[in-house]
DNA sequence: CGCCAATGTGAATGGCCGTTCAGGGGCTTA
DNA sequence: TAAGCCCCTGAACGGCCATTCACATTGGCG
């Protein structure tokens, strides 16, 4: 017995049936689906075009490569979630506390609704080569420091008291606290759960206020 | 060309030298920063045996298989940490606020401390076979039921008062959302940082506590 | 010294991998 | 009808995988 990929057993590439899309959106949703099921380095080409109902060869008309795929596809939805999280904040007025919470509710609701696009945005970075990941994590960055941006202009302001410890504060460690919480909704929020996807927003959206010490409004 | 393992370019397999430890122990160790630098699909036996300077079919000699070894690595560190925890709010007294800093600041120091063990626990488990991903799971439901049942102690005894949605509470998704703050500090914590583990675990403790609304002690 | 068990070696086994490429079909345009 | 293009197929190609196995090597013990 030699057999390989015992590894995560559930395995289910889907029978497949000409998938009746474009090519190039079939193809980014079939991967897009077993990457989040199985993890990248598993996921075979073969699997990830059985899926659409093609076979390995075409991928390589729509794709230059198994890394690229994987690029194309977290590329696109980590850009959306920055715009969307500096609309958000654009559009939420002047109080550093109607800024917060308006990250953090469209932050959660987006990794709620959006599970699987999160979970594979933020797991299977790592398989990229060297610049695209740059390229990810660049965009992360300004992500957290809207965020850090908003602490500061709240503490600022007097509106923000966050914890001191020995006198000093870290905003940036908060700021990653605070996004380490809301991206993680995306591991185990399902429909099951007591609360909906906006309840869940606001849930997080007051742990976020009071854990930065926000005033009353 | 045909050329595979383009995949996390950062090869470093370390060239060798028989690890003076008894082989368990030092294969167990090469393993270890092997699949946090890597990632347990992509590391192969030979790197492993390789990193410690023995060859791949030694490995079988002291672990059933590939899967066995990751498996044994994850529930020693798991282990560990419920115990910890436990001990940790069994020794805080009667408070529920006492039990929930000391709670989070043994978990926060911890994942501060031993980055690399946690990482690992947190990141490979999805490649276990099915039975031996069960068993870590169920420490994990575990330590998350320790919490919950603190803060339900807390709201009983009115001295908790975390957030109420549409008049509605969810601690157990309270719950989570601490776990994952907390366990993610080992993704991003490094000795360069403003604050110390010591401050770190301070900093979260006092956070949570804010996020909960307990009363002041 | 001779024996035995534990432990290590490295070739072999059967198999899957990403990628390439020669050879089509089936459109649209002429 | 013929040409041209887009897209797909499926058989290579060269290579690495986990695991097994026949065969050393080692060191403790009688």
């Amino acid at each position: 017995m030699s057999k390989r990929k015992p590894v995560r057993v559930v395995e289910t590439p889907a029978v497949a049936e000409r998938d009746p899309r474009p090519p190039v959106e079939a193809i980014r949703a079939a991967a897009f689906t077993q990457f989040a099921e199985r993890g990248y380095p598993v996921v075979t080409v073969r699997d990830i075009m059985k899926a659409c109902g093609l076979t390995q060869g075409a991928l390589y008309n729509h794709f230059k490569s198994k890394d690229e795929l994987l690029h194309d596809i977290i590329a696109s939805t980590q850009g959306e979630l920055e715009r969307q999280c500096q609309q958000a904040v654009a559009g939420a007025g002047d109080d550093p506390r109607a800024k917060l919470a308006a990250f953090v509710r469209v932050y959660v609701v987006r990794h709620c609704r959006l599970r699987v696009e999160a979970l594979v945005a933020n797991r299977e970075i790592s398989w990229l080569g060297a610049e695209r990941v740059a390229d990810i994590r660049r965009s992360r960055r300004a992500i957290r420091d809207i965020l850090v941006t908003i602490l500061n202009e709240g503490v600022q302001r007097g509106v923000f008291d966050p914890p001191q410890i020995d006198g000093r504060r870290d905003l940036k460690a908060m700021a990653m606290a605070m996004l380490d919480q809301c991206t993680h909704v995306s591991m185990w929020y399902g429909p099951g759960g007591a609360f909906s996807e906006e309840q869940m927003a606001k849930l997080y959206a007051d742990m976020t206020l009071r854990a930065v010490g926000a005033k009353p409004q």
